[in-house]
DNA sequence: TCATTCATGTGAGAAATAATAACAGATGGC
DNA sequence: GCCATCTGTTATTATTTCTCACATGAATGA
């Protein structure tokens, strides 16, 4: 067992060893970033722990007593141990990869398209990306995952990115095959949708005035993924976040005639791993400014 | 030019060592004589400065992450270092001699008498004794230093022992030559004074209401000590502080027929050493209860 | 010599930090 | 299930540390 409560005060060993370093208390307050008043006063207070005097005036400055140097030779080589140790610790932190964990389509169609402008700015992050299922939880082991959140509540360990907004869509070479002229249209079709999100059309059916019970529910799909894919290959009319297929429309491969509407959710990235969060904060403010 | 700003809290990394040592938050937390919600809170606080957890749950306690691991392994033995250098510089301190400075005769007829209950009492006390010629300041390498003062101010530097009472002395041989039936007897005589304390025959006979002119001054002595001596040889009468004489008074050689008054002067010991302080003050407290 | 500059020392009050007490949650033994 | 043990958390209190402002003492240069 060692005598760790025979210790001084070691922020006064601290600024005992700056002050042996630099031979001037002021130089080491400003070392330290605190005022030589507060120097002064730490010194003091080891000298009275250690009943014995380790500064004697020379001059206009100091300089060490014998116990001084003896002091400051025994503890510098501690002091840059320790202050090694610490930074070693924190090189390893950065360098291990950032995992970020979130479901395939958020994955392609969210944040690939916005890894290169990341990458750019963040070139000495690693990260790391992993899939889960649309709908199962988030990985335990991810330092971080992205998805979609009903209600988000306020938390230091969640961080709101944008507010879903769902609306129908297809395919453009369905949409030339059919009379669009109205929300109308909507209730005629096949509507395509997901296991995951069952509430999705009638939600949105809430939003437009229209009663949820007179849609027609054609297909269903395991995750939102292959919806879009079956959306894009024009077997139907889906539904999904603006988000996630901004892409799509902007090429003009599926049409949204009926536009979006907010939601209850919230993109989301929810931080599991706290020891990263600094990190994973960098990244979230950079991801806010790429939505 | 050592990092010691990047330093982390060191207090918390020294309850993050006790916790590695002990196994346990509450154990050290008791080695800290702390609770335990200290210590949680300093360990977190670690672990949010290095970015990295260093504990992990294990059952109903903890046990170190692999990070932990490594932070403790660098940082006991610099830990261990700092508490022996400490340690090596109070043990020196403890075996350094004390050094008092007083006057010769403070020495013989007041420390002296003093020193065997003294070391019976502090044995493990080294003390050495260096004498001053009594109108010096006491000597600037002395650790303390003992001697009467007039006026003493308050200060923690200067400790009051007891209040000086001076009056005249003779030998008793000399007592027994001369018809003393009052203090009508004193200004017939050769009054030997020292020139150190020259008021002191004027002070005694103001507080006596005796007129100080009508004294008939004799033999003067540099010190205190010839002038005892000039009195325990018969050579008239002289004026001492009682706390001197009062072995000679005891044992017959020096008889005081006109008693003692008080002066302004106290017997002080004046610390010079503050970093002695601790040792200096047990020291006093003893010799007060001595007095 | 005297004002000036530079460095340290000191005190009161403000700011920051750490500790406590009390409770919550989790685990393992019975 | 119940109890004892250990860690985590929070609001509050206590302590420490810092700052600011001024004082002191030593070298510097007119």
């Amino acid at each position: 067992m060692n005598d760790l409560h025979r210790l001084p005060s070691l922020n006064a060993l601290k600024a005992f060893v700056a002050v042996a370093e630099q031979g001037s208390i002021s130089m080491a307050a400003q070392q330290l970033h605190v005022t030589h008043g507060a120097v002064s006063r730490q010194i003091k207070l080891l000298e009275e722990e250690l009943n014995t005097s380790l500064l004697e005036k020379q001059g206009r400055g100091i300089k060490l007593t014998d116990a001084g140097q003896q002091l400051y030779q025994n503890c510098q080589p501690a002091f840059r141990t320790i202050a090694e140790s610490c930074q070693q610790l924190r090189q390893q932190q950065q360098e291990k990869p950032l995992v970020l964990a979130c479901s395939g389509s958020l994955l392609a169609r969210w944040l690939i398209p916005r890894l290169p402008p990341l990458q750019q700015a963040l070139p000495d992050l690693p990260l790391q990306l992993v899939t889960s299922a649309d709908d199962e939880r988030p990985q335990q082991q991810a330092d971080l995952s992205l998805s979609f959140m009903n209600n988000p509540v306020a938390d230091e360990l969640l961080i709101p990115l944008e507010q879903e907004r769902i609306g129908p869509v297809l395919a453009t070479a369905l949409a030339q095959q059919l009379d669009l002229d109205s929300n109308k249209a909507i209730p005629q079709l096949p509507l395509l949708h997901t296991l995951s999100r069952p509430q999705a059309w009638p939600d949105w059916a809430r939003h437009n005035g229209i009663p949820p019970d007179s849609l027609h529910m054609g297909q269903g799909f395991p995750h939102l993924s292959y919806l879009l894919e079956a959306v894009l290959a024009g077997l139907g009319i889906g539904i999904a976040p603006e988000q996630l297929i901004r892409a799509d429309l902007e090429q003009g491969r599926l049409l949204a005639p009926w536009g979006f509407v907010s939601t209850d959710a919230w993109l989301c990235v929810q931080i599991h791993n706290i020891s990263q969060r600094q990190r994973i904060e960098k990244l979230t403010g950079l991801l806010a400014t790429l939505s």
